[in-house]
DNA sequence: ATAATAACGGATATAACATATCCGTTATAA
DNA sequence: TTATAACGGATATGTTATATCCGTTATTAT
């Protein structure tokens, strides 16, 4: 099993966004360029997070996306769910109950231990997740970015939102 | 992201395992009859279970596959890596030194907090299922199994080991 | 007004991976 | 000797992820 690889796309691109002076966006194409990503391909990402409201949007020259609310309101988890879609990664197909020796649907009240122990592991993960905001995530970049990468960044920053 | 489904299959065919009277074996023949699987494929991650010391198995007939140690030291997470693979779920393709404000590779040092915070819940994952044993799932399924199945159960497997 | 920008949704095309089958080989028990 | 069964490799098929393309709408700048 491998995550989508566009989850680390859009955590990055929310990093950014969350470092942006107040009132300024990005559009998908400026984010695309910068991380050398597919531009399109980032655009229908960015139009998931813009549905889950985690980012907002606006349209023509100037406009863009920025965050949909303060960064410390925004969990990793929230960002990876957008991408990755809702649906638990664990899917019983109900297999115990085929089979010779299977009985009624009705016998089969709630999911079995297996299920349920893969569904605790999951919320473990969720759990973990939620904890770190996308302030925590901007923070740390920050703080880890090789210093002459952060003044290139800024330089290409400022001539792009110019 | 979807987990293989032939993680569901081996966890129920160990537990069917771990049920079984010591120096019996069921061939992939049998266990794929039992829950209406394809066989073959089945059989493919039976051997990956093998490869992976989890179960025992014996060629010809009367063989099959046993537990290869007891149900206790069998933890659900060993039987999800054999099917799944010891490859992280994340994997981080380095998009931060890419683009028009990557410098040098050397620059990078540890992988960063966005790969941390993914890799942390993972192994919050990880630990959770660590925690189930191979028994545990046994029992639980035994008491929630419908009467009638039991039964039903029993006899067939009465047949097939005969 | 007009032209350029940019998000958005839908329709593809392509690549990667999961699912499934098939075959030949080896080992072993009846 | 025959039948069973695991094993590994090759192959086929289906499904999902990846990526591009198009037309539309909204908005800004000229
Ligand atoms: S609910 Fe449990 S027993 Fe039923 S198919 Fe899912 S994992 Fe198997
Ligand atoms: S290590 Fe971190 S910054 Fe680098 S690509 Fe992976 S997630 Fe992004």
């Amino acid at each position: 099993m491998k995550l989508n690889e566009g989850i680390e796309w859009a955590v990055h691109c929310c990093s950014i966004l969350a470092s942006l002076p107040p009132g300024m966006a990005l559009p998908a194409r400026k984010l695309a360029e910068f991380f050398d990503l597919p531009e399109h391909y980032l655009a229908k990402h960015m139009q998931s997070l813009s549905q889950q409201g985690l980012v907002s949007s606006s349209k023509g020259p100037g406009g863009g996306y920025r965050l949909g609310r303060p960064a410390t309101e925004i969990a990793l988890l929230d960002i990876v769910l957008a991408i990755d879609g809702p649906a638990p990664h664990f899917r019983c197909t109900e297999i115990r109950r085929k089979g010779p020796s299977g009985v009624d649907d009705k016998c089969y009240g709630k999911p079995c231990g297996i299920a349920r122990a893969m569904w605790r592991a999951e919320t473990a993960w969720r759990d973990e997740l939620g904890k770190v905001s996308l302030e925590e995530i901007r923070h740390t970049g920050l703080e880890e970015t090789p210093h002459e990468q952060l003044e290139k960044s800024l330089a290409w920053f400022g001539d792009a939102l110019k």
